[in-house]
Formats: structure tokens, C-alpha cells, sequence
DNA sequence: GCATAACAGTCGCAGTCGCAACAATTAAAG
DNA sequence: CTTTAATTGTTGCGACTGCGACTGTTATGC
């Protein structure tokens, strides 16, 4: 294990918890590095920040779809999703038209050079998370996915 | 799996990618679900933030640590550990003092009091780890840890 | 119908973050 | 020695975050 460079002068105390065993921090840590280095891929090809990076995966995903939908299907608050489909819509990425029978509704949808560039991240994804699958080999990647799905189908969203 | 409610008119379309099934965003989603669960928790019993539970966690199970190694050990940014320490130190849960042969460094320590409350929050995590681990079944955790120990062992620290 | 509640999306604000620059100190180079 | 580089911890700053309040609109209750 990559541990953090363990303290020489220092040892473990008794009736203590080993941060680097508990769970919640590994999972937290794994997860932020994956995040970062992924990040720093779109990031430098494109100059994406991750909440926009993920409502623009979500736009590409569906055709045409609200800025609520994109909350709900990406994770992210509504207000994260109202700044980044800004700053793609000044970018030129996408469009909005206000839904006719409920004008509260904005529907959003990518210009065509928005497609452009979600077509090229969405290569950059793939080809990322299947360097990421080779690295943790099959039956690592397998059971990280495993470990996963049990927390996506057993921990209430609180 | 509990997704955010599919879209219903909406239907997926062909060349996209799904972030559902994207393991960095699943990875990201699952340890956030988890982080926050938790946090939840001793940011009610004790009103701390992630970093300054963090930082607590590693001071308390080494006996005297410095500021820096804090940071190692625990994969957080120095202004991060600096503010933590900071704030842990007006609450007078730990003390600080300067090293005599190296000037720029300070030994960090937990006051009675820090240690009291240290001991609540390990008992606190401790059971919030158990509840975790009983709610995932003994396969779904282990899975996962050996899934985060692929993470840890296999992806180089960029 | 009309008042009230619910909902979509935006904005102000205060709190948090990480980067870069900094002061103080010690180590290394020559 | 003396100059330069490296290290420890702090701070200023701009960027980002989530909460609550807000506007505009539609749905619901009576």
C-alpha cells in the first residue's frame, strides 16, 4: 500500500483508530485521486471544471433535457448546475429554449460545436477508465465495481 | 440501484457515454454518499469539518505529530492542515510547541480535553464503520476494500 | 375563481478551497 | 564563513461551494 510516508520518530498508540484503515477516508481518498487525474485530463484539453464536465456528459447523454433533470442524474445541486450550464451557454456548447406550455422549463440541448466537443470527451472517458481498468487489473476493477453497487444499492440516500 | 429517477420521455442515445456507469463518477458519487453520512454525524456530536476531524484523527493516534506530517498522513493540503490546527487549537483541544533544534517546526498534541472528545470520536467511527460494513453484507465490503486497495497500490500518486 | 402551495431556475452571501507568495529558519554548496 | 537552496508553517487572494431567499410560473385546495 502507497501509504503516506509512515512517521519514523512516531508509533501508533493504543485505543486509537488507523486513519489509513478506516473506511470512509480510503473510499474518500480513492475516490479523489481518480477524480483529480481524470480532471486534469479534460481540464487541460478542454478548460473544464468537473461540474461542468459532468452536465455536459449529461446533455450529450440525453438529447434535450433540463437543468433539474441534470441535477438529479449527475448528483449535483441545483445551483452547480445553473453556473455550469451558464458557462457552457457562454461558450457556445449548448442552447436553451423555454419549454412553451410551462414556461418555467428550460430545455437544453448542445450546438453542434458543443457536440463536437463532447464527442471528443467522451473518448477521453472511455480510453481514461479503460487504462483505469487495466491498471487496477480485472479482478481489482471487478470488485471495486462490486464494492460500488453495494453502496449505491444499499445505503439510503439520505 | 438507486438512480435519480430516468428521465421518462428522454431515452439514451447511441455514441454517448453513460455517467451512471462511468466508474470515476460512480466512485466519486459512492465515497461522497459515504463522506457525508459520516460527516454528518461528528459535525452534530462536535461541530467539527472534514479537515478538522481529520486532522484530530491523526493527531490522536499518534501521540505528538507535526504539521506537516499531518498533512502526509492524511492526503490534505498544508493550508488545510494550518486552518485545522488553527480553529483545533482555539478550541483548546490541542496544544502546539516549537521544537528546540528546529525552530520552523511545531509539535502538535491533544489537551485532556482533545483527548476526551478524541476518544468519542474514535468510539464514533468505530460504529459508524461497523453499521457500514453490516449494511454492505461482509462480501459487498470486502469487495470494496480490495477495490480501494487496488486504487491504493496500483495508481501512481501523480 | 382566488388564494395558497409547489416548482424551475437564479442570485447574494458567507464560508471554504487551493495556489502562490511570504517570513522565518535550517541545510547545502563552494 | 557566506551565499544559495530547501523546508515549515501562515496568509492573501481569487475561485468555487451550498444555503436561503428571490422571481416568475404552474398546480392545488376550497
Amino acid at each position: 500500500m502507497t501509504l503516506p510516508q509512515t512517521r519514523s520518530e512516531e508509533t501508533p498508540v493504543a485505543g486509537t483508530l488507523a486513519l489509513e484503515g478506516f473506511l470512509p477516508y480510503r473510499l474518500a481518498r480513492a475516490a479523489e485521486i481518480i477524480s483529480r487525474q481524470f480532471a486534469t485530463l479534460y481540464r487541460d484539453r478542454h478548460g473544464l471544471t468537473r461540474p461542468e464536465w459532468r452536465t455536459l456528459a449529461t446533455i450529450g447523454q440525453f438529447n434535450r433535457i433540463t437543468a433539474t433533470e441534470i441535477g438529479a442524474h449527475s448528483s449535483m445541486h441545483k445551483t452547480k448546475v445553473s453556473r455550469a450550464i451558464r458557462a457552457l451557454e457562454e461558450r457556445k456548447w449548448i442552447t436553451r429554449q423555454v419549454d412553451q406550455t410551462d414556461r418555467r422549463v428550460e430545455h437544453i440541448e448542445l450546438t453542434r460545436e458543443g457536440r463536437t466537443h463532447y464527442r471528443d470527451l467522451v473518448a477521453l472517458a472511455r480510453s481514461y477508465e479503460a487504462r483505469l481498468v487495466e491498471m487496477l487489473g480485472e479482478t481489482g476493477a471487478a470488485k471495486l465495481e462490486a464494492g460500488i453497487s453495494a453502496i449505491e444499492t444499499r445505503i439510503p440516500r439520505s
